[in-house]
DNA sequence: AACTAAGTTTCATTAAATGAAACCTTGGAA
DNA sequence: TTCCAAGGTTTCATTTAATGAAACTTAGTT
């Protein structure tokens, strides 16, 4: 159940998109065919396929391609059954208010960290800008606290994929010390981040957990050095547990389909 | 190169995953059976494939699928090289503080009207909500001016692939109205919405066209008829005429890749 | 415990993906 | 204009994967 690089052709299809995506930029079919291993007949047909299927768009005057509208609108519908994400704004809204700093709310993709929402007190989300976005586990608050509360063998497997890139002079660099952080984490029921992934920048985070303790996200609250101190934020502690517990019941209401809600369509 | 509905297993692992999101809710194996026409074990291995690819998300717990984070992952970084949507923001916010109103950017995907970026002068964007939303165009201020600037056989095309479901009294419900309508907004280089999707809505809205007068996008100023009216809003014609223009030509310039930019990856 | 519905696997068959090579097409340069 | 070269597209025999009827297993009843 875990990502496979290749499930036949569709896995090879989405491996291309990805490619296309990480180039960041209008491409042609030259360069993907330089960035990818795929023979080139081969590239060429996956790149018609998903490009009649509007998963790339291919822009004729340009003759480049980017990644499709068609995956705006299924993230669209990704985001919007997302349980956590829907049920969690208004919560993000309300702690956002009330701590008068950033909430973020994130969720595990492979090893990584997805950031499904962000709340600022002060400027308003820029859209997308931030959902979607991905980070390190090992190094974020979000991230640290879905690996505490991880069953063993996955959050040890989960460890061996980290990068353990040094960002600041606070980064967790090894799989040892991080595991001890863990722990520590582990038994507080919540976790900090410490300057780890950027300078000045301070959060503290819990994890959304279900009922049967299966980890389904993280909220944390983060601030800056100038702003206040992890003691400062320690006081939020008990709202964002809260509001965790809150989102973990509603999602897990979400759930189950007893409430057939028809999809919105206007705007 | 129009959306084909079956190219090989790409295109059905897609429908599959369509099917899903339009089932709005976390759905079980069964469910989706019911709303498919695939075989069983067809359909069944199309989802281990999808699950197991990350575009499918599986909770063990109900044992329901939903339209999975990489699709929220991946359309981040396609609404972030959208060249459309990144050069467009700063001017939607322009338009909204200078205009009060609502602005709305748009583009087609297939016979639809694909919402790419909503701007309000009071309330903060609602995350997504607006952001992947499609919309019909034949009833709507951008799917209006967009059809209008399309080549006569597109246009036709697409015109024959509207419901024109009646949504209001003022809907233009065939064809003929469409096109006589089209023609119009032609000749004058802009469209309004009066009243035809939703009662008291109304809008003024343009094309963004490229320099080889292909339609890359619309943008439009929305309001009520609580505040203003059609001759209010035609004010703004050429503050968003020329918006359009900046758009397109910065759109058009972002597509060149002469510019490397590393994606940022920090939050 | 027996039953039923839901989900999963098997395997011979069918269909699709593959890629080396050849072939177009487009945009410069002579 | 003609030629050339790089970028893009098609062919086709071969390989590989997808298919689905049926059989099987599992989970949830009655």
């Amino acid at each position: 159940m875990t990502r496979a690089s290749g499930d036949g052709t569709v896995g090879k299809a989405l491996q291309v998109l990805e490619e296309v995506a990480a180039l960041g930029r209008p491409v042609r079919f030259g360069e993907v065919l330089a960035a990818s291993d795929f023979p080139k007949p081969t590239l060429y047909r996956l790149i018609q396929t998903l490009s009649s299927q509007g998963m790339l768009d291919h822009d004729p005057e340009t003759n480049t391609y980017t990644p499709g509208t068609r995956l705006v609108r299924l993230a669209h519908s990704a985001w919007r059954q997302s349980s956590l994400a829907q049920v969690a704004r208004p919560h993000l809204e309300a702690l956002s208010a009330l701590t008068g700093e950033t909430i973020h709310l994130a969720k595990l993709d492979s090893a990584q960290v997805l950031y499904l929402d962000k709340c600022n007190a002060e400027q308003p989300v820029e859209m997308y800008s931030d959902a979607g976005k991905v980070g390190p586990a090992y190094c974020t608050g979000v991230g640290k606290a879905m690996l505490a509360f991880l069953p063993e063998d996955e959050a040890q497997s989960l460890i061996e994929q980290q990068s353990f890139h040094r960002f600041t002079d606070h980064t967790l660099t090894s799989a040892e010390v991080l595991t001890a952080e863990l722990t520590q984490i582990r038994a507080n029921g919540y976790g900090f981040d410490r300057e780890e992934h950027e300078p000045t920048i301070i959060c503290v985070s819990v994890p959304i957990l279900s009922q049967t303790l299966r980890v389904l996200g993280a909220l944390s609250v983060t601030s800056t050095t100038q702003r206040t101190n992890l003691a400062g934020l320690e006081q939020h502690v008990g709202d964002i547990q809260k509001s965790a517990q809150t989102i973990a019941a509603e999602a897990q209401r979400w759930s189950f389909p007893d409430q057939v809600k028809q999809q919105e369509t206007r705007i």
